[in-house]
DNA sequence: TCGAGGGTTGACGCTGCGTCAAGGTCAAGC
DNA sequence: GCTTGACCTTGACGCAGCGTCAACCCTCGA
């Protein structure tokens, strides 16, 4: 007669898996001798055997049971069942795999080719890598939104940074931005660059508008909740957005990731004192 | 502000699985609305986005963090690290496919292709099925203890089967073992065949010792624990190997898995007046 | 005001064991 | 007879990544 460990290895497995087998049901409880000692004759080792044999290739142990009493048909049905589980098991790794391949530049992580590619001529032209970091992320969210009109969107902002007013812009936003803008240290400099931002960014848009390209956008972006989300993004990011959106709408434009044009101007702030664009 | 739901929804993840990565400290807890609902910007979209990006791809979420702040280095290290570890899972579920692919026969599980041969043999020689399944599960003890010598042990039973003799051994054996062979029912004939499978065995043993293969075989099994345990084996399985154990003492021969010559034949039973061979 | 459809925490389940913890048992050497 | 070390016992947590109740609270529209 065996002790567990004997009969673990006879047939190469840990004790501990013969108990597991035992306390699932797979393998009967064998006779204890006179100490408690649980006590195994060689049939253990033959069952033993069949069961790791199964598991080993991939049978799961709830399933051995089944597997050991059917018949020939059965066992083929199951066989095959189980061997197609392992080909989509196989196929899921094999995906995760090019996923993983395809991370291995920075940027790309959650972003399709088309906008990496932007990204990169985005700081091509001379954005800082705090500005591509934040582009970057809302092009996360709106590539997780609108993955199909991703291609779209970015053959327009790719054209955009051909326009030396767009580059120009981006490089005043980065100086801005570089700044730090918190509310004591808004200098004179400070207020021409953002004056000539908004004026650059009223004048893009009324081409857009001219070319219906806002109208268009306005119809595709339709998820006013999304949009919301989009801007309190970039208001979050940096406080200049606010003040943006402020000289904007004195240029009659509100919004910010989807701009529209407001009735009337806003001229609280002309009234304030400010000269508006 | 985004809810739980919303955010996962956006980010295509399930609550559950937000919720888990709070727990596990993945994605920062984030700020309470008045009614203790988690309250959630943009922000974290894009952190969510970024995690499942990485867990889809198979990143275990301990590393996840870890990649998330790595340097285009230590990430690419970790990448590979990665995807070596998952072709070693492909590599594991593809021999668990070859592994299940040869369990398509019955007799196969767990047995080297020789000893299929061999039992397949056996059967065409007109051994009962009970015979054969009782021959199958010895082999998988021995082929579990001495793998490697399996094909010699193979190619000898092989040969063996193309004596008459043995093949004559065999049916006696199925006729008696099909009998039942309880104490009371033991039949004239039945002593005739035990006399006769011992007559067979002693014949057989003798040559094999001039032969020199039995010497041969006690240098290969040299493990007594193992000889016992398949002597064991073979007297559970039926009442009828402890008789022939008897009549074979009679004859010189002591054993069963590894036949030895007694020093002097046992005479015991033939005092009590059953005839020797 | 009520019901539907959000949200909250807590806890178990799944797979196949590994790995303590806190002991009792056995054989061997002193 | 005592110690030592290698066995054995049960019980319980841990692992990865959530799914799925349970039991309860919040909010919003009809």
């Amino acid at each position: 007669m065996l002790t567990i460990g004997q009969l673990a290895a006879y047939a190469g497995v840990t004790q501990r898996a013969v108990r597991h087998y035992h306390q699932i049901g797979l393998l009967p409880e064998p006779q204890r001798d006179s100490s408690g000692y649980r006590s195994y004759g060689a049939q253990a080792v033959v069952d033993l055997i069949r069961i790791r044999t199964l598991a080993e290739a991939g049978v799961p142990l709830a399933r051995v049971q089944d597997l050991l009493e059917a018949g020939e048909e059965e066992f083929a049905a199951a066989v095959a069942e189980i061997d197609s589980r392992l080909r989509a098991e196989i196929r899921d790794l094999q995906e995760h795999r090019r996923r993983i391949a395809r991370l291995a530049g920075g940027d790309s992580l959650a972003l399709p080719a088309e906008v990496v590619a932007y990204l990169d001529k985005l700081r091509a032209s001379g954005a800082s890598e705090a500005m591509v970091a934040g582009e970057r992320d809302a092009w996360i969210l709106i590539a997780a939104r609108w993955p199909e009109k991703i291609p779209a969107f970015m053959a327009d902002k790719s054209a955009q940074l051909d326009d030396p007013r767009t580059v120009r812009l981006y490089l005043l936003i980065g100086e801005l931005a570089a700044g730090g803008m918190d509310e004591a240290e808004v200098t004179d400099l400070d207020e021409d660059r953002l004056g000539e931002v908004a004026d650059l960014m009223a004048e893009m848009n009324e081409e857009s508008a001219q070319r219906g390209d806002l109208e268009r956008q306005s119809e595709e972006m339709g998820d006013d909740a999304f949009i919301a989300l989009m801007d309190s993004f970039a208001s979050d990011s940096h406080p200049m957005v606010q003040r943006l959106q402020e000289l904007l709408a004195e240029r009659g434009w509100t919004g910010w990731s989807r701009m529209e044009r407001t009735t009337s101007p806003d001229t609280s702030r002309a009234a304030r004192g400010v000269a508006p664009g």
